[in-house]
DNA sequence: TTCCGAGATGATTATGGCTCATAATCAGCA
DNA sequence: TGCTGATTATGAGCCATAATCATCTCGGAA
């Protein structure tokens, strides 16, 4: 529609290439996977000849990458758009639990790519940063249901996390084995499990119950603590 | 030592071929990854010419399902064994996660595998077996659990071996790329863990009104939380 | 108009999975 | 113990495809 020409820089040029190359990279990787996948039909689709992919990505591996690294910068961002509504960290805890699931059935085959990757690449920083952000968006979430007293202080973050992200990601391998689909139970079930374990007060069945007479001298002890580590920093 | 000549029938010379590829074929997968792996190397290690591996496995990936496949049997094994001395299944569940994170951990290559493989065949039977055998040893214990009472009869047993396994080999990717090993934390965690939703009688807290007596820990339990943030930055 | 060089091209090379014509080996038999 | 047909092993070569590189294109500066 915009009858004016457009006015493309050197770089502006090369920025569309760029992008072209990801986009034909990325449907022919879903579709015929990595080995599948064929340089010259990816070349082919971008409307490229196949020798001018090398010049913008050194291999088939890192185009991969590329196109992997993207895909989770795009997965984080709408996450957080699933989870901003919600003021409840329990609330943004079932959010994100059915975003995660909802997103790994619908886009297995990217994120088993995503698996498979890192044992290519030497470095093996590889993707390390986009899916630490990713998995953030639970840190934060985590984090602001401490700061509320909804969540055992003492909890150790990254051990929440795991489960939570272990038990969806292989929830949704069986579900999809069982060909079955996105199942509400599954994400209810997990964010009671997380409830009932880090909520406060809660003692974990481990220890013993506190005495209760030691309540109020135990309770002055921490409150000396925290106030000589406030006084410190 | 035994001066007898072994009497070698055609059949045991195949089944000792068949092993030695197989043998081969696993460290050399292991140590170059799918991709990496060239069958010549693996003919030469196991001393035999190129053509005569697709005599007994027909293909590349046929070939990595065989070792993969022979992988999860003898650990199914292993974990059985490590399981059977307990009676109690509390007791069984965290022997069974340690044996599992432990091995996950040690034989992290092996099982990345597994999981790249799948897609590659086009049968989706592939491994289907082994896998549910393997991960059954868990589903017995928790039968067991149910039928002592010690687990709520309603509980979906498939969703708790979710949790379990799912939760442990996300914690042993974390923890092997923070660069450290077996940890007993993450174990005992995920059991009390486990305990505390499938216990019977305990109604989850899923809205619980916060006891007033509580007020004053809960209190120092935020105030702790916030330091310890104040502390990190 | 000529010239330059960054950028694009695709024929060519290198690699590795897999095939197949041929050779070696073996059990059964006289 | 030699003969024989069948079974099993071999590795040179085929072919698909990732990656390379000599060559070409073309916008813009002189």
């Amino acid at each position: 529609m915009s009858r004016q020409r457009p006015p493309l820089t050197r770089r502006e040029k090369v920025e569309v290439r760029e992008q072209a190359i990801l986009d034909a990279a990325r449907d022919v990787f879903i579709e015929q996977g990595y080995d599948g996948a064929r340089m010259a039909e990816i070349a082919h689709k971008a409307g490229i000849a196949e020798g001018t992919i090398y010049l913008y990505y050194r291999t088939k591996t890192v185009l991969m990458r590329a196109v992997v690294g993207a895909f989770w910068i795009r997965l984080t961002a709408d996450a957080e758009a699933a989870v901003r509504p919600h003021d409840c960290p329990f609330e943004a805890l079932q959010a994100l639990a059915r975003f995660h699931l909802q997103a790994v059935i619908e886009r297995f085959d990217v994120i088993g790519l995503s698996q498979a990757l890192p044992a290519k690449l030497d470095e093996p920083t590889a993707l390390r940063g986009e899916l630490r952000s990713y998995v953030s968006v639970f840190d934060q979430i985590f984090q602001r249901g401490r700061d509320r007293g909804l969540i055992r202080p003492n909890a150790a973050l990254w051990m929440a996390r795991d489960v939570f992200y272990g038990s969806l990601e292989y929830s949704a391998r069986t579900l999809m084995q069982r060909g079955e689909t996105y199942d509400a139970d599954v994400v209810d079930n997990l964010v009671r499990l997380i409830r009932a374990h880090y909520a406060p007060g809660t003692v974990s069945p481990q220890a013993g119950p506190p005495d209760p007479a030691d309540a109020p001298s135990l309770l002055i002890d921490r409150l000396e603590a925290v106030v000589t580590r406030l006084e410190q920093l």
